[in-house]
DNA sequence: ATCTATATTTCGAGG
DNA sequence: CCTCGAAGTATAGAT
C-alpha cells in the first residue's frame, strides 16, 4: 500500500465527467492496483477513485489510471508532501453477524412468528424466477411464502408479488399466502402489501435472538 | 489527516456485529473525527469505519470510537509501523456532469426521441405516488409518461408500471402510454416492459448532447 | 462472464 | 427530521 499526500487536481472521464480543483489530498494506491483520492472528511467515500482491475501509469507530475471499460482517471500533481509504501499482506477479512441470512435462519426456527400451526417446508424454496426465502405449510394444507428483509421496502413487496403470482399457478403448493417480514417496514411498502393482500410482520431481531439460547439450553 | 499503519484487530458493534482478526492495516483518522480501516485492496470500501460525527478515545493499544447512536468501533493495536499527520485544509469539492438529471433535461428538449408530434407538459409531473420524470401530450390528445434512467433495470419498469396504473385512472390525462428511456436497457427489463405494453427507447447521451449546440447556435 | 440482491450502503433533495 | 430516490453506487454470490 502506497500513501501519498500531494497537492493535486483530478479529472475523471467515464460513467460521468468529474473534476477536482487543485488541493492537498491523500492518494491511496493499493496492491490490487486500485487508486482512491481522499479529502480530510468522510470516512467511507473517496472523492474520486478507480476500482480494480485497473492500470496506473506514472509519469512525472501526472498519474494516469485506466480500466478495461475505457474509464480514465488523471491525477495532476503539483507538489508531493509525503510518499511512503508499506507491506500489508492479505487481510483475513471481516466476520459479520446480524444480516439477512441470520434473520432468515432465526425465522425458520420460529414459524409461530407468522401464525399458529405452521411447518417449515424449506428455506430458499426454489422457483423459476429465484428462491423464496421461507416456505411454510399451514394447518389447512395451504402454503405461506415469506420474504425476509432487513429493511422492508417497496422492492421487496414487488419481489414477493412476483413469487406469489408464479406459485399460485403451481397446483403442488397453491393456494399460497404471502408474508413480508422485516426489521422495519416502510409505510409505502406497508400500503402496497395491503393492496396486494400480503401480510406484514415486523421482526424484533434482538428479541428473536434472545429466544434462541433458552431453546439451546435444553440440550 | 492522520495515517497509521498498524497490526491490529477490530470489533464493531452497532447496526451489526463484526470482527476483524489481527492483521496489518491502514487506519485513517480524518479531521472530522471519522475513522476508517483499509486493507490493501478495494479502492472504494473500507473494511470497517465510523462515520462522523463520532468521538475517538485513544488509550495505549486501544482506540475506542463511538457515535451518538451508541455504535462502537474498538481497534486493538499490537504494533505501530507508521504514524504521520498531515494538514490538508478544506477541499473545494467535486464538479460532476452526466447524471440522470442532465439526461432528463436533454430528453425534455427532444420530444422527437419518443415519436413525432409530442409536446412537453412538464418535467417531474406530480402524482400521488411520486413524480413522473417526463410527461408529454401526443397529437391524438393522449399522454406519454416517460421514466428516465441511466441504467434501465427491472425496478424502473415496475416504477413506471405503478405510475401508469394510477395515471390511467385520471380522466384528465388518460389514456397514457408508457416509455422507458435509458442509456442501456437490461434484457430482463426489456422483456418485462414488452409484457406491460411499455416502449423502450435506448438513449445515446453523447449524441443527444451533440445535438444541443446546433440548436443553441441559432440564437 | 453475467446477472441478482445486499449494504453498518452514502448522499442529496424535498416535504 | 424523516422519507425517498439515485449512485461513477460497490461488492458478494449464484447462474
Amino acid at each position: 500500500m502506497r500513501l501519498v499526500i500531494a497537492k493535486c487536481s483530478v479529472d475523471y472521464v467515464g460513467r460521468l465527467t468529474a473534476h477536482l480543483p487543485p488541493a492537498t489530498r491523500l492518494l491511496l494506491v493499493k496492491r490490487d492496483g486500485s487508486v482512491s483520492i481522499h479529502a480530510d472528511d468522510r470516512a467511507y467515500k473517496p472523492l474520486n477513485w478507480m476500482s480494480p482491475p485497473c492500470a496506473l501509469e506514472e509519469a512525472p507530475g501526472v498519474w494516469r489510471v485506466t480500466n478495461k471499460a475505457g474509464e480514465v482517471l488523471v491525477v495532476t500533481i503539483e507538489e508531493v508532501l509525503h510518499d511512503s509504501s508499506h507491506e500489508l499482506g492479505t487481510d483475513p477479512g471481516l466476520v459479520k453477524d446480524g444480516v439477512e441470512a441470520h434473520l432468515q435462519e432465526l425465522l425458520a426456527e420460529h414459524p409461530e412468528c407468522f401464525g399458529a400451526g405452521l411447518t417449515l417446508i424449506r428455506r430458499e424454496y426454489p422457483t423459476a424466477i429465484g428462491p423464496v426465502d421461507l416456505m411454510f405449510r399451514d394447518a389447512a394444507g395451504g402454503c405461506v411464502a415469506v420474504e425476509v428483509k432487513r429493511r422492508g421496502d417497496i422492492d421487496g413487496v414487488e419481489q414477493l408479488t412476483r413469487y406469489l403470482a408464479l406459485l399460485n399457478r403451481d397446483p403442488l403448493v397453491a393456494p399460497v399466502r404471502g408474508v413480508f417480514a422485516a426489521q422495519e417496514i416502510k409505510p409505502q411498502a406497508r400500503v402496497l402489501a395491503a393492496d396486494r393482500g400480503i401480510a406484514c410482520v415486523p421482526v424484533d431481531y434482538d428479541e428473536l435472538r434472545g429466544i434462541e439460547p433458552t431453546v439451546a439450553r435444553l440440550f
